[in-house]
Order: C-alpha cells, then sequence, then structure tokens
DNA sequence: TAATTTTAAACAAACGTTTGCGGTACGGTT
DNA sequence: AACCGTACCGCAAACGTTTGTTTAAAATTA
C-alpha cells in the first residue's frame, strides 16, 4: 500500500536507523490505521526466541501456588513475557508430558516445584542440553547444580520454636506434613533443635487436614496449651480441633503456623505466624531466572527471608 | 540422515497413507532416537492454528477464580490445548494490553470476565472481526450477542432465601458486594423477593472484608439473628465479627453465605452454603468455548446449576 | 510388451517475520 | 568528468513446518 518493501516495513516498525523519519512516520501511521498486530509465532519461528515461562505446579487452586503464580504471572508481563501454566496433579507422568508441552513451545524458561512423588530428575537432563534454564521453587530437589529458590524452613521453623519458648509453654503439639518432603524434614529438625529441652514436645506427621485436625483433637484432651502446625493445610485441621472443643484462643490453647498469612487472618484472634510469601518467592524466583537469561552460568540457591507476623493466638 | 526429504519426514510422522509402513518404522525411530521434539511455532505459523488459549481475570490468587483457571487448564491439557493466563488486577488498561497479546499469540479463544471497573466492549470488536471465540464467565457484560457462563445469581440468591424463611428467622442482615456489579445487582434483587416480608430484612453493600466486619458487628448490637453474606470475601468479614463477639453458631446467630464452599469449611460448625462451584464453571465455561470452536456460531448463555450445602451455621 | 494404474517419495510454495548484503540515487570532492 | 560517501531502501535467504502437485518406479492390466 505505501510501495514499500516488506523489509522496510519491518526496519521502519523496529525504528531502525536506516529508514527515514518520513518513511517511518508513514508506516507507523498506517500500522495503527490497520490494525497491525505482529505475528509472534513468525517471529518466534524466526528469532528463535519465544518470550515464553513455562510454569509447572500440582495444582493451581492452592493458596500459597496462587500467590506465586500471581507474582510470576505479574514480572513476566512486566518484562515482556507471557506465561503457559501448567497443572501436574502431582502425577510424575502429566508431568513429563507438561515438560514436553515447554519444550515444543519453546519456552525460554521452567519455573518448577517437584511433585510429591519422588521425580527422576533425569528429565530435566534435556533442558539442560537445550539450555533451558530451571528454576525450582518450594519444592526443591536435593541435587546440588540446580538453581532453586525456597523458603527458609530451617529458619522459620526456629523462628516458631523461639517464639514458643518465650512464652514458656509447657506441652506443645508439632504438627508436620508428609513425611517424605524435605520441606517437612528441614522443618521439622529445626523445630526439634531448637524447641526448649524443658518443653515436652509431640512431633507427628499428619497427611491432611483431618489427620491434623484428629492429632489436635487429641491433644486437647491430653491438656496440650500450644499447638504449633507446619503449613495451612495443617492449621486448617488444627483450627477445626479448636474450634469444635471450643476453646479459647490463647487462653485455652495457643496456636502458632507458618503460612503465608491468609489463613491465619480469618480467625480471630488472628493466628500468630511465620510468614513465607508465596508472593515474595515469586519475585525472587523471577529475579533468578532474568539472570540466567541474562547469561549467567552461576547456580543459585536462594531463599527468602522469613519474619514472625503476630496475630495474638500465642 | 535416512534420505529421506522433509515432506517424507512430515507425513510418516503423522501416520499419513502415502508412507509406505517400513519408512515410517525408521522415521519414527529415529525421531524417537534423536529426542524430535515437533516446533509448535512453526507448525502455528503454517497452519494458523494457535492451540492456545487466552485467560484473562482481575487476579489469579483467588479461592473463586484459582479454581475456575484449575479446571480449565485440566480441561485445556486434556484437548491438546495451551492456556495462556493473564491477570489484569481490575486495571483496564492492562486488560486492553492482556487482549492484545492474545491477539498476537493468536490464541484459538479467550476466556474472560469484565473487571469490575466499566470496560468499553468495543475492545472486544476485533475478536469479532478475527473470529476469535470469546467467553465471558462470572463477571459477564450486559450485553447480549456474547457467549456467557455463569453462576446462576438468581436461583442461588433466591435459595437462600428460602432457607431462611423455613428456619422461621426474624431478623436478617444480607450482606452484598460492590453495588455496581451486575452480579451484585441480580443476586441482591432476587434476594429481595423471595426473603419473607415478615422477616426484618436490612440489605447492605459493603466493598471489602472489613467493612463487612463492621456491619457485622453493628448487627450483632442490634440482635439480628442470621447473616447472610453474597460471597467469600463478605463472608470472612463477617465471620470475624462473630468470633470477635465469641457468638455460637447457631445458636446465638445464624449464617448462610454464596460460596465455593472452601471458605465455609475452614469453620466449625461449617458454614451452611449455597454451592457456586468455580470448577464446575471452568468446566462449563470450557464446553461453551469447544462448542465455538466446532464451528457453533450460535450464541450460549449458560449458567450452572446451585444446590444448598447445609453445614450446620442455619 | 505396451499401456495403465498404484504406490512411494520428492518438489516447491507458503505461513510472517528478520537481517546480511547489495543496490541506487544524489550531492559533494577532487 | 570521474569518483566517493551517505542515506534509503530492496532482495533473498532463513526459521520449521504443512500440503497440493509432480515424478519415478513398481505393480497391474490388457
Amino acid at each position: 500500500m505505501l510501495g514499500l518493501s516488506i523489509s522496510t516495513i519491518s526496519r521502519a516498525l523496529k525504528n531502525h536507523p536506516d529508514i527515514s523519519e518520513k518513511t517511518k512516520l508513514r508506516v507507523n501511521e498506517l500500522a495503527t490505521a490497520l490494525d497491525y498486530e505482529p505475528n509472534s509465532n513468525a517471529i518466534q519461528l524466526r528469532t528463535s526466541k519465544s518470550n515464553l515461562f513455562g510454569l509447572i505446579v500440582p495444582t493451581i487452586s492452592n493458596f500459597f501456588y496462587d500467590s506465586f503464580i500471581a507474582s510470576v504471572e505479574e514480572e513476566s508481563r512486566k518484562n515482556n513475557y507471557s506465561l503457559m501454566i501448567l497443572q501436574s496433579g502431582d502425577n510424575p507422568e502429566v508431568e513429563i508430558e507438561n515438560l514436553k508441552l515447554c519444550r515444543q513451545n519453546r519456552v525460554s524458561g521452567v519455573f518448577t516445584c517437584l511433585s510429591s512423588q519422588a521425580v527422576n530428575m533425569d528429565i530435566f537432563a534435556k533442558f539442560k542440553d537445550l539450555e533451558i534454564p530451571v528454576i525450582f521453587f518450594d519444592l526443591v530437589p536435593d541435587n546440588p547444580g540446580v538453581n532453586k529458590v525456597c523458603v527458609a524452613d530451617v529458619l522459620s521453623a526456629t523462628i516458631a520454636a523461639n517464639a514458643i519458648n518465650e512464652k514458656k509453654k509447657k506441652k506443645v503439639l508439632a504438627l508436620f506434613g508428609k513425611p517424605n518432603l524435605s520441606i517437612t524434614k528441614r522443618r521439622l529438625e529445626a523445630f526439634k533443635n531448637n524447641i526448649d529441652t524443658k518443653i515436652k514436645t509431640t512431633l507427628l506427621h499428619a497427611n491432611n487436614a483431618l489427620e491434623a485436625e484428629q492429632f489436635t483433637t487429641e491433644a486437647i484432651q491430653q491438656n496440650n496449651d500450644t499447638i504449633f502446625c507446619m503449613s495451612d493445610e495443617i492449621l486448617i485441621g488444627a483450627m477445626k480441633a479448636i474450634q469444635k472443643a471450643q476453646l479459647k484462643i490463647p487462653g485455652d490453647i495457643a496456636v502458632i503456623a507458618i503460612s503465608n498469612g491468609f489463613i491465619p487472618k480469618l480467625y480471630h484472634p488472628e493466628i500468630t505466624y511465620v510468614e513465607t510469601s508465596g508472593y515474595k518467592l515469586g519475585k525472587l524466583a523471577f529475579t533468578s531466572m532474568m539472570a540466567c537469561m541474562a547469561g549467567s552460568t552461576f547456580i543459585q540457591e536462594l531463599t527468602i527471608e522469613s519474619m514472625l507476623v503476630e496475630g495474638g493466638s500465642l
């Protein structure tokens, strides 16, 4: 329409110095008039750069992951990246399928956490070959040599234990999640090492909220004065039991949890918790990804700091 | 490597009858040996079919949207589609930006709900021109002629009102969300029309959980015996006030809400609610999308049924 | 055996960009 | 008058597929 070649149009659109200002103006005017929208597929094919990140979680519908995702999406958009989000539902086969999808879509990078099943780390080897950075978050593998961002498990459990120590509690039930997760192991170990030996402490693993509720009910009967919950899921179960028993918090029983804060703030008094923000973790993960994109081959293992948020339940 | 042309490879990989079984075998063997992964960008460029849906929500981190997203993602994957999820954060400019991203990525379809701001429906006109189906969910526009899936607002509010009627309550505070949303208007109207006129009813709009808490506190002082909450956000505020006042549910005060069920089940006794499942809505939205993809130009306006889930709070 | 059909594979164009390289026109220098 | 530099712009190849059309060989038929 302008009597110009395709290459001139291309250059004009991206403000190439070879093109005169006059032409650029004409091209830009017509482009907006015609609602020209560059075809990302063609661009990505030609440049073999995708501006697409893959993000794989066990499930989106989770008070931790959803804020993590929200955070990563926010940063991605700001940096002109798109996000392809995939759920693996704790199913290793789906996880492999999802990783394949990432490769086929030529993602620039992948954020992922391990499904709770033991996954074979070999499935990430191809990404290394293809030089596609992979950032593990939250549930990270033990292997060295991979990029990881996680919450400060040891620190947060230690903070919780110290908070209980300071309140001079006598009898504590400490509830942890699935025993095979490294996150569980680290939190348990740190809690055990830091809780005052004078405090009578019971450590238990609950696989879900219901089990946590049952354990808490028993603990109440045995006159425990404090419940520590490793996660939101555990906290929900514990609170069910406490509400059912109609106990007053913190008078009858004290509660402290590790959480991102949403669930603790639902109750009155609000539950005191050690913050592990999915939002912050997302920001950190993105920073780490951008470092990889910038060519850093330096393997990083980052953690976000934790802090005690006083609610009134301890 | 096999002395075959590219086109033969292409056909062999997709089991084209022109190709002999022997060659197909050779090709497939080498393909797996080489870890061949088709380049989606090239495929999409060539076929101008993207197998990509765009999904725009105000925020991912929300107990309704996250389950909606989870549901749509699940279906998409099953049907060999990928999902590009974008947050608009109730910001119309970001929403326009996100729609542009969808177009540039040549999505096959878009799921979206209106941000609470009044949005100009013109921004969807291009999609109509490009024949890209758009499915509105939850917060849908009033316009006819667009595909919508939503929860049964009128029905669910009616069910809630009737449940209250049956319990012979005397004094009800009914809390609704932001007044400008059509979802609010419909629920309010239906509730007002169905609540027994003998019941003394106060209808109020709360813009957030905190306002809901304040209104509930006042209602408690004025001896209301029942609180109706239009949404989870409102319920959270109301429950804060009730816990603070240390009232017994349902003895001192009864509670009923419209919700997807997650929040109501956090309390003891569990809150009675009229179910509006984001998960089911996601399935429905996807079905509607597939109908569009199959060429149906028939404009649909679908709703998911609601049902009362008895908790023990009424 | 020659003509015809069938089978199997190659050729080539196209999708919408990007980009190295080459070309033209024009004014200015020797 | 011959040359050079600069400013603009076009040509063409390439990215990795798909797919309509051809081609060559093999199999069938007459």
